[in-house]
DNA sequence: ATTCTGACGTGGG
DNA sequence: CCCCACGCCAGAA
């Protein structure tokens, strides 16, 4: 196959995750609802999961529905995950994003 | 093969 | 708003 092998679901999750502009976040289950597996949100969290050591998977912008850094956790360090995003712009209090629903990006609309 | 867990989401109370 | 139970599917023990 080509650069792009959509044939896995991961490599599907992380076609998606690219796609998040700047700035902009989006949660694990608008990435499954897009992709048709709505309430497979986990699958997405393993995908991110299996992600690391990429770096053109910006799994930084991928949070849960109420917007909180429920992987920060899984980041190198403990605070890496909220500090990329106030590095683009986003103000994190407490492992959750603000204005959440402003910076929120979904897939089904925007994409 | 069976059981449990996990970067989640939804629905009901 | 909070809390609880269930669904979901892949991978590890």
């Amino acid at each position: 196959m080509g650069v792009s092998d959509n044939s896995g679901f991961f490599e599907k999750v992380y076609e998606v995750a690219k796609k998040i502009p700047f700035g902009r976040v989006t949660s694990y289950g608008a990435i499954g609802k897009y992709l048709g597996s709505t309430g497979s949100a986990r699958m997405v969290g393993w995908a991110m999961n299996a992600c690391k050591g990429r770096d053109d998977v910006p799994a930084h912008r991928v949070v849960n529905r109420k917007g909180i850094l429920t992987g920060k956790h899984h980041f190198s360090g403990t605070n890496l995950m909220q500090q990329l995003l106030e590095n683009e712009g986003i103000e994190v209090i407490d492992n959750e994003i603000q204005d959440f629903e402003k910076l929120f990006w979904d897939p089904m609309k925007e994409l």
